[in-house]
DNA sequence: TAGCTTATTGTAAAAATTACAGAAATATTG
DNA sequence: CAATATTTCTGTAATTTTTACAATAAGCTA
Protein backbone atom coordinates (compact mmCIF):
# COMPACT_ATOMS: atom_id res chain seq x y z
CA UNK A 1 0.00 0.00 0.00
CA UNK A 2 1.51 3.62 -0.82
CA UNK A 3 2.19 6.70 0.91
CA UNK A 4 -0.23 9.08 2.62
CA UNK A 5 -1.66 10.81 -0.27
CA UNK A 6 -2.89 7.74 -1.91
CA UNK A 7 -6.38 7.61 -1.67
CA UNK A 8 -7.10 5.18 1.15
CA UNK A 9 -9.23 2.15 0.88
CA UNK A 10 -10.59 0.06 4.17
CA UNK A 11 -12.88 -2.52 5.11
CA UNK A 12 -13.52 -5.02 7.37
CA UNK A 13 -14.39 -8.56 6.88
CA UNK A 14 -15.41 -11.87 9.02
CA UNK A 15 -13.82 -15.51 8.56
CA UNK A 16 -15.46 -17.76 10.25
CA UNK A 17 -13.64 -21.16 10.64
CA UNK A 18 -16.37 -24.02 10.92
CA UNK A 19 -15.67 -26.93 12.86
CA UNK A 20 -17.69 -30.25 12.63
CA UNK A 21 -17.02 -33.64 13.88
CA UNK A 22 -17.07 -36.90 11.53
CA UNK A 23 -15.75 -40.35 11.49
CA UNK A 24 -13.96 -39.58 14.48
CA UNK A 25 -12.34 -36.32 12.84
CA UNK A 26 -12.04 -32.74 13.50
CA UNK A 27 -13.22 -31.14 9.99
CA UNK A 28 -13.16 -27.75 8.87
CA UNK A 29 -15.23 -26.62 5.93
CA UNK A 30 -13.19 -24.98 3.67
CA UNK A 31 -14.12 -23.19 -0.11
CA UNK A 32 -12.09 -23.05 -3.12
CA UNK A 33 -11.50 -19.57 -4.29
CA UNK A 34 -14.14 -18.76 -8.02
CA UNK A 35 -12.48 -15.37 -7.91
CA UNK A 36 -8.98 -13.68 -7.05
CA UNK A 37 -7.27 -13.13 -5.13
CA UNK A 38 -5.85 -16.53 -4.44
CA UNK A 39 -8.57 -18.20 -7.40
CA UNK A 40 -8.30 -21.71 -6.77
CA UNK A 41 -6.79 -21.83 -3.25
CA UNK A 42 -8.81 -23.11 -0.24
CA UNK A 43 -10.00 -20.70 1.77
CA UNK A 44 -11.50 -20.08 5.16
CA UNK A 45 -15.60 -18.92 4.18
CA UNK A 46 -15.61 -15.06 5.09
CA UNK A 47 -16.85 -11.88 3.51
CA UNK A 48 -16.89 -8.32 4.04
CA UNK A 49 -19.28 -7.15 6.81
CA UNK A 50 -22.07 -4.87 5.49
CA UNK A 51 -22.64 -1.30 6.46
CA UNK A 52 -24.99 -1.71 9.23
CA UNK A 53 -24.91 -5.52 10.11
CA UNK A 54 -23.26 -6.31 13.14
CA UNK A 55 -19.80 -8.50 13.09
CA UNK A 56 -21.30 -11.32 14.94
CA UNK A 57 -24.44 -11.38 12.41
CA UNK A 58 -21.61 -11.17 9.23
CA UNK A 59 -20.30 -14.37 10.92
CA UNK A 60 -23.81 -15.68 10.98
CA UNK A 61 -24.61 -15.23 7.75
CA UNK A 62 -21.22 -16.04 6.10
CA UNK A 63 -22.48 -19.39 7.92
CA UNK A 64 -25.98 -19.41 6.92
CA UNK A 65 -25.41 -19.17 3.17
CA UNK A 66 -23.04 -21.71 2.89
CA UNK A 67 -24.53 -24.30 5.46
CA UNK A 68 -28.34 -23.11 5.46
CA UNK A 69 -27.93 -23.60 9.34
CA UNK A 70 -29.12 -21.19 12.05
CA UNK A 71 -28.82 -21.01 15.43
CA UNK A 72 -25.50 -22.32 15.64
CA UNK A 73 -22.67 -21.97 18.35
CA UNK A 74 -20.25 -18.94 17.22
CA UNK A 75 -17.37 -17.18 19.20
CA UNK A 76 -15.52 -14.48 18.33
CA UNK A 77 -11.48 -15.42 18.40
CA UNK A 78 -9.01 -12.76 16.98
CA UNK A 79 -8.98 -9.76 14.71
CA UNK A 80 -6.23 -9.64 12.09
CA UNK A 81 -5.28 -6.56 10.93
CA UNK A 82 -1.64 -6.80 9.09
CA UNK A 83 -0.92 -3.87 7.24
CA UNK A 84 -0.90 -6.17 3.73
CA UNK A 85 -2.40 -9.51 4.75
CA UNK A 86 -5.37 -8.30 1.76
CA UNK A 87 -3.32 -8.19 -1.28
CA UNK A 88 -5.99 -5.79 -2.47
CA UNK A 89 -6.05 -3.05 0.17
CA UNK A 90 -6.44 -2.71 3.95
CA UNK A 91 -8.83 -4.88 4.83
CA UNK A 92 -9.33 -6.27 8.73
CA UNK A 93 -10.49 -9.32 9.08
CA UNK A 94 -12.57 -10.68 12.22
CA UNK A 95 -12.13 -14.13 12.93
CA UNK A 96 -15.07 -16.45 14.20
CA UNK A 97 -15.14 -20.30 14.30
CA UNK A 98 -18.59 -21.86 14.13
CA UNK A 99 -19.51 -25.60 15.54
CA UNK A 100 -22.19 -27.53 13.47
CA UNK A 101 -23.24 -30.61 13.75
CA UNK A 102 -21.90 -32.42 10.56
CA UNK A 103 -24.77 -34.49 9.35
CA UNK A 104 -27.33 -31.40 10.03
CA UNK A 105 -27.22 -30.08 5.97
CA UNK A 106 -25.94 -29.72 2.29
CA UNK A 107 -23.18 -27.97 1.35
CA UNK A 108 -24.72 -24.67 -0.87
CA UNK A 109 -21.49 -23.19 -2.01
CA UNK A 110 -21.77 -19.37 -2.63
CA UNK A 111 -21.07 -16.88 -5.23
CA UNK A 112 -17.53 -16.49 -3.72
CA UNK A 113 -16.97 -20.14 -3.71
CA UNK A 114 -16.70 -22.42 -6.41
CA UNK A 115 -16.75 -25.64 -4.37
CA UNK A 116 -16.59 -26.13 -0.42
CA UNK A 117 -15.53 -29.22 1.01
CA UNK A 118 -14.70 -30.69 4.58
CA UNK A 119 -10.84 -30.88 5.38
CA UNK A 120 -9.86 -33.37 8.15
CA UNK A 121 -7.96 -30.40 10.42
CA UNK A 122 -4.94 -32.64 9.91
CA UNK A 123 -4.82 -32.40 5.92
CA UNK A 124 -5.23 -29.00 5.96
CA UNK A 125 -2.66 -27.73 3.41
CA UNK A 126 -1.48 -24.15 2.49
CA UNK A 127 -4.59 -21.73 2.85
CA UNK A 128 -5.40 -18.21 0.68
CA UNK A 129 -4.70 -14.72 2.62
CA UNK A 130 -3.25 -15.53 6.42
CA UNK A 131 -5.88 -18.01 7.08
CA UNK A 132 -3.55 -20.92 8.00
CA UNK A 133 -2.78 -18.24 11.21
CA UNK A 134 -6.83 -18.13 11.46
CA UNK A 135 -7.25 -21.29 11.56
CA UNK A 136 -5.06 -21.64 14.19
CA UNK A 137 -5.88 -19.31 16.57
CA UNK A 138 -9.67 -20.79 16.58
CA UNK A 139 -8.24 -24.19 16.70
CA UNK A 140 -6.45 -23.23 19.83
CA UNK A 141 -9.55 -21.47 21.25
CA UNK A 142 -11.90 -24.37 20.82
CA UNK A 143 -9.22 -26.30 22.72
CA UNK A 144 -9.06 -23.98 25.42
CA UNK A 145 -13.17 -23.60 25.57
CA UNK A 146 -13.69 -27.27 24.93
CA UNK A 147 -11.88 -27.43 28.54
CA UNK A 148 -13.80 -24.98 30.21
CA UNK A 149 -17.19 -25.04 28.48
CA UNK A 150 -19.28 -27.65 27.54
CA UNK A 151 -19.29 -26.45 24.03
CA UNK A 152 -17.84 -30.07 22.61
CA UNK A 153 -22.21 -31.00 22.50
CA UNK A 154 -22.57 -28.58 19.34
CA UNK A 155 -20.56 -31.11 17.49
CA UNK A 156 -22.77 -34.27 18.19
CA UNK A 157 -26.20 -35.29 17.40
CA UNK A 158 -28.68 -34.65 20.17
CA UNK A 159 -27.83 -38.49 21.13
CA UNK A 160 -24.73 -40.18 21.41
CA UNK A 161 -22.34 -42.48 23.12
CA UNK A 162 -20.03 -41.90 25.51
CA UNK A 163 -17.95 -43.03 23.26
CA UNK A 164 -18.29 -40.75 20.71
CA UNK A 165 -18.18 -37.80 23.32
CA UNK A 166 -15.15 -39.51 24.78
CA UNK A 167 -13.70 -39.31 20.59
CA UNK A 168 -14.39 -36.07 20.03
CA UNK A 169 -12.64 -34.53 23.11
CA UNK A 170 -9.57 -36.57 21.74
CA UNK A 171 -9.76 -35.49 18.51
CA UNK A 172 -9.59 -31.73 19.83
CA UNK A 173 -7.25 -31.87 22.38
CA UNK A 174 -5.20 -34.37 20.27
CA UNK A 175 -4.76 -36.29 23.12
CA UNK A 176 -5.74 -40.01 24.41
CA UNK A 177 -8.22 -40.30 27.42
CA UNK A 178 -8.50 -42.80 29.55
CA UNK A 179 -12.02 -44.20 29.09
CA UNK A 180 -12.79 -45.57 32.22
CA UNK A 181 -11.57 -41.98 33.85
CA UNK A 182 -13.49 -40.16 31.31
CA UNK A 183 -16.79 -41.81 31.95
CA UNK A 184 -16.21 -41.29 35.54
CA UNK A 185 -15.64 -37.60 35.22
CA UNK A 186 -17.70 -36.45 32.56
CA UNK A 187 -21.22 -38.62 34.43
CA UNK A 188 -20.15 -37.26 37.85
CA UNK A 189 -21.21 -33.76 36.49
CA UNK A 190 -24.95 -34.88 36.22
CA UNK A 191 -25.24 -32.92 32.67
CA UNK A 192 -26.14 -36.02 30.77
CA UNK A 193 -29.33 -37.31 30.32
CA UNK A 194 -29.32 -41.38 30.18
CA UNK A 195 -32.00 -41.67 27.51
CA UNK A 196 -32.28 -45.51 28.36
CA UNK A 197 -32.01 -46.19 24.48
CA UNK A 198 -29.14 -47.87 22.75
CA UNK A 199 -27.43 -48.13 19.29
CA UNK A 200 -29.33 -49.93 16.52
CA UNK A 201 -27.48 -51.59 13.69
CA UNK A 202 -24.18 -51.95 14.98
CA UNK A 203 -22.13 -55.41 14.77
CA UNK A 204 -21.32 -55.47 18.29
CA UNK A 205 -22.81 -54.72 21.91
CA UNK A 206 -24.71 -51.53 21.21
CA UNK A 207 -24.13 -48.29 23.76
CA UNK A 208 -25.96 -46.61 25.54
CA UNK A 209 -27.84 -42.51 23.97
CA UNK A 210 -27.02 -39.90 26.27
CA UNK A 211 -28.12 -36.43 25.51
CA UNK A 212 -26.49 -32.93 26.82
CA UNK A 213 -29.23 -31.62 29.70
CA UNK A 214 -28.21 -28.22 28.52
CA UNK A 215 -31.42 -26.56 31.13
CA UNK A 216 -30.21 -28.36 33.92
CA UNK A 217 -26.65 -27.07 33.13
CA UNK A 218 -28.00 -22.99 32.79
CA UNK A 219 -29.94 -23.51 36.02
CA UNK A 220 -26.41 -24.72 37.52
CA UNK A 221 -24.35 -22.05 35.99
CA UNK A 222 -26.29 -19.31 37.45
CA UNK A 223 -25.72 -20.69 40.92
CA UNK A 224 -22.04 -20.18 40.02
CA UNK A 225 -21.00 -23.92 38.43
CA UNK A 226 -18.26 -24.24 36.27
CA UNK A 227 -18.17 -26.61 33.61
CA UNK A 228 -14.27 -28.30 33.71
CA UNK A 229 -13.31 -31.29 31.79
CA UNK B 1 -27.43 5.15 10.57
CA UNK B 2 -29.21 5.51 7.41
CA UNK B 3 -30.56 3.35 4.17
CA UNK B 4 -28.04 2.41 1.75
CA UNK B 5 -27.80 5.18 -0.43
CA UNK B 6 -26.34 7.59 2.23
CA UNK B 7 -22.32 7.92 1.91
CA UNK B 8 -21.07 5.19 4.10
CA UNK B 9 -17.92 6.01 6.30
CA UNK B 10 -16.06 3.64 7.86
CA UNK B 11 -13.11 3.76 10.19
CA UNK B 12 -11.35 1.24 12.73
CA UNK B 13 -10.20 2.15 16.13
CA UNK B 14 -8.05 0.24 18.80
CA UNK B 15 -8.99 1.32 22.38
CA UNK B 16 -6.25 0.22 25.49
CA UNK B 17 -7.41 -0.74 28.90
CA UNK B 18 -4.64 0.00 31.06
CA UNK B 19 -4.22 -1.63 33.84
CA UNK B 20 -2.15 -0.99 36.89
CA UNK B 21 -1.61 -2.25 40.31
CA UNK B 22 -0.91 0.19 43.45
CA UNK B 23 -1.88 -0.22 47.33
CA UNK B 24 -3.43 -2.91 46.71
CA UNK B 25 -5.75 -2.45 44.55
CA UNK B 26 -6.43 -2.56 40.74
CA UNK B 27 -6.41 0.15 38.68
CA UNK B 28 -7.41 1.54 35.48
CA UNK B 29 -6.17 4.52 33.50
CA UNK B 30 -8.89 6.79 32.21
CA UNK B 31 -8.92 9.65 30.04
CA UNK B 32 -11.51 12.55 30.50
CA UNK B 33 -12.73 13.47 27.12
CA UNK B 34 -11.86 16.81 25.67
CA UNK B 35 -13.65 16.72 22.64
CA UNK B 36 -17.11 15.23 21.16
CA UNK B 37 -18.57 12.87 21.08
CA UNK B 38 -18.91 12.58 25.47
CA UNK B 39 -16.58 15.59 26.09
CA UNK B 40 -16.36 15.43 29.45
CA UNK B 41 -16.94 11.96 29.96
CA UNK B 42 -14.32 9.66 31.20
CA UNK B 43 -13.64 6.90 28.26
CA UNK B 44 -10.66 4.37 27.93
CA UNK B 45 -7.79 5.67 26.09
CA UNK B 46 -7.93 4.84 22.30
CA UNK B 47 -7.22 5.95 18.53
CA UNK B 48 -8.02 5.07 14.78
CA UNK B 49 -5.78 3.08 13.26
CA UNK B 50 -3.42 4.68 10.93
CA UNK B 51 -3.58 3.69 7.38
CA UNK B 52 -0.67 1.57 7.53
CA UNK B 53 -0.02 0.69 10.97
CA UNK B 54 -0.58 -3.08 12.52
CA UNK B 55 -3.00 -2.79 15.24
CA UNK B 56 -0.63 -4.31 17.64
CA UNK B 57 1.55 -0.92 16.72
CA UNK B 58 -1.43 1.41 17.29
CA UNK B 59 -2.51 0.00 20.49
CA UNK B 60 1.19 0.58 21.78
CA UNK B 61 1.11 3.91 20.10
CA UNK B 62 -2.18 4.99 22.01
CA UNK B 63 0.02 3.71 25.93
CA UNK B 64 3.14 5.27 24.64
CA UNK B 65 1.45 8.83 23.87
CA UNK B 66 -0.21 8.35 27.32
CA UNK B 67 2.22 6.65 29.34
CA UNK B 68 5.86 6.97 27.54
CA UNK B 69 6.05 3.47 28.28
CA UNK B 70 6.95 0.68 25.84
CA UNK B 71 7.89 -2.97 25.49
CA UNK B 72 4.70 -3.23 27.92
CA UNK B 73 2.48 -6.91 27.92
CA UNK B 74 -0.05 -6.04 25.38
CA UNK B 75 -3.23 -8.34 24.63
CA UNK B 76 -5.68 -7.98 22.08
CA UNK B 77 -9.08 -9.10 23.46
CA UNK B 78 -12.17 -8.38 21.56
CA UNK B 79 -13.60 -6.53 18.76
CA UNK B 80 -16.36 -4.29 18.98
CA UNK B 81 -18.69 -3.41 16.08
CA UNK B 82 -22.11 -2.20 17.03
CA UNK B 83 -23.46 -0.92 13.91
CA UNK B 84 -24.61 2.17 16.25
CA UNK B 85 -22.39 1.89 18.74
CA UNK B 86 -20.04 5.50 17.70
CA UNK B 87 -22.08 8.22 17.16
CA UNK B 88 -20.71 9.77 14.39
CA UNK B 89 -20.34 6.60 12.15
CA UNK B 90 -19.77 2.80 11.96
CA UNK B 91 -16.32 2.50 13.92
CA UNK B 92 -15.41 -0.86 15.13
CA UNK B 93 -12.64 -0.52 17.49
CA UNK B 94 -10.64 -3.50 18.67
CA UNK B 95 -9.94 -3.67 22.37
CA UNK B 96 -6.48 -4.42 24.04
CA UNK B 97 -4.92 -4.38 27.85
CA UNK B 98 -1.86 -3.54 28.71
CA UNK B 99 -0.31 -4.40 32.35
CA UNK B 100 2.12 -1.30 33.39
CA UNK B 101 4.07 -1.03 36.46
CA UNK B 102 2.36 1.87 38.01
CA UNK B 103 5.61 3.52 39.80
CA UNK B 104 7.49 3.91 36.15
CA UNK B 105 5.74 6.79 34.46
CA UNK B 106 4.34 10.38 35.04
CA UNK B 107 1.18 10.74 32.62
CA UNK B 108 1.33 12.96 30.16
CA UNK B 109 -2.09 13.49 28.80
CA UNK B 110 -2.23 13.96 24.88
CA UNK B 111 -4.31 15.66 22.53
CA UNK B 112 -7.68 13.91 22.68
CA UNK B 113 -7.89 14.26 26.23
CA UNK B 114 -7.38 16.59 28.68
CA UNK B 115 -6.85 14.49 31.88
CA UNK B 116 -5.96 11.08 32.14
CA UNK B 117 -6.42 9.29 36.15
CA UNK B 118 -6.24 5.96 37.47
CA UNK B 119 -9.30 4.54 38.53
CA UNK B 120 -9.44 1.83 41.03
CA UNK B 121 -11.39 -0.89 38.88
CA UNK B 122 -14.18 -1.13 41.73
CA UNK B 123 -14.69 2.66 41.45
CA UNK B 124 -15.12 3.07 37.17
CA UNK B 125 -18.57 4.32 36.86
CA UNK B 126 -20.30 5.64 33.84
CA UNK B 127 -18.10 5.97 30.33
CA UNK B 128 -18.64 7.08 27.07
CA UNK B 129 -19.37 5.10 23.95
CA UNK B 130 -19.46 0.99 24.80
CA UNK B 131 -16.61 1.33 27.16
CA UNK B 132 -17.71 -0.12 30.53
CA UNK B 133 -18.90 -3.54 28.22
CA UNK B 134 -15.25 -3.30 26.66
CA UNK B 135 -13.41 -3.09 30.41
CA UNK B 136 -15.44 -5.82 31.13
CA UNK B 137 -14.13 -7.85 28.63
CA UNK B 138 -10.66 -7.12 29.18
CA UNK B 139 -10.92 -7.30 32.83
CA UNK B 140 -12.14 -10.51 32.53
CA UNK B 141 -9.75 -11.58 29.83
CA UNK B 142 -7.25 -10.50 32.93
CA UNK B 143 -8.41 -12.63 35.73
CA UNK B 144 -8.36 -15.69 33.09
CA UNK B 145 -4.84 -14.67 31.80
CA UNK B 146 -3.57 -14.20 35.82
CA UNK B 147 -4.71 -17.59 36.19
CA UNK B 148 -2.50 -19.78 33.09
CA UNK B 149 0.12 -17.31 32.37
CA UNK B 150 3.01 -15.40 34.61
CA UNK B 151 1.32 -11.75 33.65
CA UNK B 152 1.02 -10.87 37.20
CA UNK B 153 4.31 -9.80 37.43
CA UNK B 154 4.61 -7.29 34.70
CA UNK B 155 1.96 -5.15 37.49
CA UNK B 156 4.58 -5.61 40.07
CA UNK B 157 7.94 -4.08 40.76
CA UNK B 158 11.10 -6.10 39.47
CA UNK B 159 11.61 -7.05 43.16
CA UNK B 160 8.39 -7.71 45.46
CA UNK B 161 7.50 -9.69 48.29
CA UNK B 162 5.43 -12.55 48.40
CA UNK B 163 2.28 -10.48 50.55
CA UNK B 164 2.54 -8.14 47.73
CA UNK B 165 2.24 -10.66 45.12
CA UNK B 166 -0.68 -12.46 47.00
CA UNK B 167 -2.45 -9.33 47.40
CA UNK B 168 -2.10 -8.80 43.51
CA UNK B 169 -3.92 -12.13 42.51
CA UNK B 170 -6.53 -11.19 45.17
CA UNK B 171 -7.25 -7.85 43.86
CA UNK B 172 -7.60 -9.33 40.07
CA UNK B 173 -9.69 -12.10 40.98
CA UNK B 174 -11.44 -10.66 43.49
CA UNK B 175 -10.85 -13.31 46.02
CA UNK B 176 -9.18 -14.01 48.93
CA UNK B 177 -6.10 -16.75 49.53
CA UNK B 178 -5.21 -18.35 51.95
CA UNK B 179 -1.35 -17.64 52.89
CA UNK B 180 0.37 -20.07 53.47
CA UNK B 181 -1.22 -22.35 50.36
CA UNK B 182 -0.38 -19.29 48.23
CA UNK B 183 2.84 -19.10 49.00
CA UNK B 184 3.53 -22.96 49.06
CA UNK B 185 2.16 -22.90 45.40
CA UNK B 186 3.85 -20.34 44.18
CA UNK B 187 7.14 -21.01 45.29
CA UNK B 188 6.47 -24.96 44.01
CA UNK B 189 7.27 -23.50 41.08
CA UNK B 190 10.82 -22.85 41.18
CA UNK B 191 9.98 -19.65 39.13
CA UNK B 192 10.71 -16.93 41.92
CA UNK B 193 14.56 -15.79 42.78
CA UNK B 194 14.85 -14.98 46.39
CA UNK B 195 17.32 -12.15 46.24
CA UNK B 196 18.22 -12.73 49.51
CA UNK B 197 17.00 -8.96 50.32
CA UNK B 198 14.20 -7.49 52.47
CA UNK B 199 12.35 -4.94 52.69
CA UNK B 200 13.47 -1.44 54.08
CA UNK B 201 11.90 1.71 55.88
CA UNK B 202 8.74 -0.99 57.03
CA UNK B 203 7.69 -0.55 60.57
CA UNK B 204 7.61 -4.45 61.30
CA UNK B 205 9.17 -7.43 60.33
CA UNK B 206 10.48 -6.87 57.11
CA UNK B 207 9.60 -9.38 54.21
CA UNK B 208 11.93 -11.25 51.31
CA UNK B 209 12.22 -10.03 47.95
CA UNK B 210 11.55 -11.70 45.23
CA UNK B 211 12.21 -11.57 41.52
CA UNK B 212 10.28 -13.47 38.74
CA UNK B 213 13.04 -15.87 36.54
CA UNK B 214 11.53 -14.89 33.48
CA UNK B 215 14.43 -16.59 31.36
CA UNK B 216 13.90 -19.78 33.83
CA UNK B 217 10.06 -20.06 32.91
CA UNK B 218 10.84 -19.40 28.98
CA UNK B 219 13.30 -22.70 29.13
CA UNK B 220 10.45 -24.54 30.80
CA UNK B 221 7.34 -23.18 28.52
CA UNK B 222 9.73 -24.56 25.86
CA UNK B 223 9.84 -27.90 27.64
CA UNK B 224 5.59 -28.41 27.46
CA UNK B 225 5.38 -26.26 30.81
CA UNK B 226 2.26 -24.79 31.46
CA UNK B 227 1.91 -22.42 34.69
CA UNK B 228 -1.04 -22.47 36.38
CA UNK B 229 -1.99 -21.14 39.71
C1' DT C 1 -23.54 -71.88 19.98
C1' DA C 2 -18.99 -70.20 19.38
C1' DG C 3 -16.54 -66.31 18.33
C1' DC C 4 -16.13 -61.38 17.46
C1' DT C 5 -16.43 -56.67 18.80
C1' DT C 6 -17.28 -53.00 21.67
C1' DA C 7 -19.54 -51.46 26.19
C1' DT C 8 -19.45 -51.26 30.86
C1' DT C 9 -17.75 -51.16 35.52
C1' DG C 10 -14.34 -50.49 40.43
C1' DT C 11 -10.44 -50.05 43.29
C1' DA C 12 -6.12 -48.88 45.19
C1' DA C 13 -2.15 -45.71 44.99
C1' DA C 14 -0.51 -41.22 44.27
C1' DA C 15 -0.95 -36.41 44.02
C1' DA C 16 -3.10 -32.10 44.91
C1' DT C 17 -5.87 -29.26 47.68
C1' DT C 18 -7.62 -27.52 51.80
C1' DA C 19 -7.92 -25.94 56.56
C1' DC C 20 -5.69 -24.18 60.13
C1' DA C 21 -2.12 -21.37 64.37
C1' DG C 22 1.94 -20.29 66.63
C1' DA C 23 6.70 -18.58 66.77
C1' DA C 24 10.09 -15.16 64.77
C1' DA C 25 11.79 -10.66 63.24
C1' DT C 26 11.93 -5.82 63.24
C1' DA C 27 10.33 -1.03 64.60
C1' DT C 28 8.24 1.81 67.99
C1' DT C 29 7.09 3.46 72.44
C1' DG C 30 7.33 4.39 77.31
C1' DC D 1 15.97 -1.58 77.44
C1' DA D 2 11.83 -3.92 78.02
C1' DA D 3 7.26 -4.26 76.45
C1' DT D 4 4.23 -3.85 72.63
C1' DA D 5 2.65 -3.81 67.96
C1' DT D 6 2.86 -5.42 63.35
C1' DT D 7 3.71 -8.43 59.80
C1' DT D 8 6.54 -12.45 58.16
C1' DC D 9 7.25 -17.05 57.99
C1' DT D 10 6.51 -21.95 58.36
C1' DG D 11 4.22 -27.46 58.64
C1' DT D 12 0.97 -31.09 59.05
C1' DA D 13 -3.08 -33.84 58.88
C1' DA D 14 -7.52 -34.59 56.55
C1' DT D 15 -9.86 -34.49 52.34
C1' DT D 16 -10.43 -34.59 47.60
C1' DT D 17 -8.95 -35.42 43.05
C1' DT D 18 -6.39 -37.76 39.77
C1' DT D 19 -4.30 -41.60 37.88
C1' DA D 20 -3.36 -46.32 36.46
C1' DC D 21 -5.14 -50.40 35.28
C1' DA D 22 -8.32 -55.37 33.25
C1' DA D 23 -12.09 -58.51 33.55
C1' DT D 24 -16.90 -59.35 32.47
C1' DA D 25 -21.24 -58.28 29.85
C1' DA D 26 -24.03 -57.59 25.79
C1' DG D 27 -25.37 -58.01 21.37
C1' DC D 28 -24.22 -59.42 16.49
C1' DT D 29 -22.56 -62.68 12.97
C1' DA D 30 -21.41 -66.89 11.05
Amino acid sequence: MGESNNFFKSAFSVDNVIFGFDDGDLKVLLIKRGTAPFKGKWALPGDLVYPNEDLDNAAARVLLELTGLKNVYLEQVHTFGAVDRHPLGRVITIAYYSLVKIANFELTPSSWASKAKWHSISEVGDLGFDHNEILNACFNRLKQRVKSRPVGFELLPKKFTLTELQHLYEAVLEIELDKRNFRKKILSMNLLKDLNETQENVAHRPARLYSFDKVKYERLVAEGYNFAL
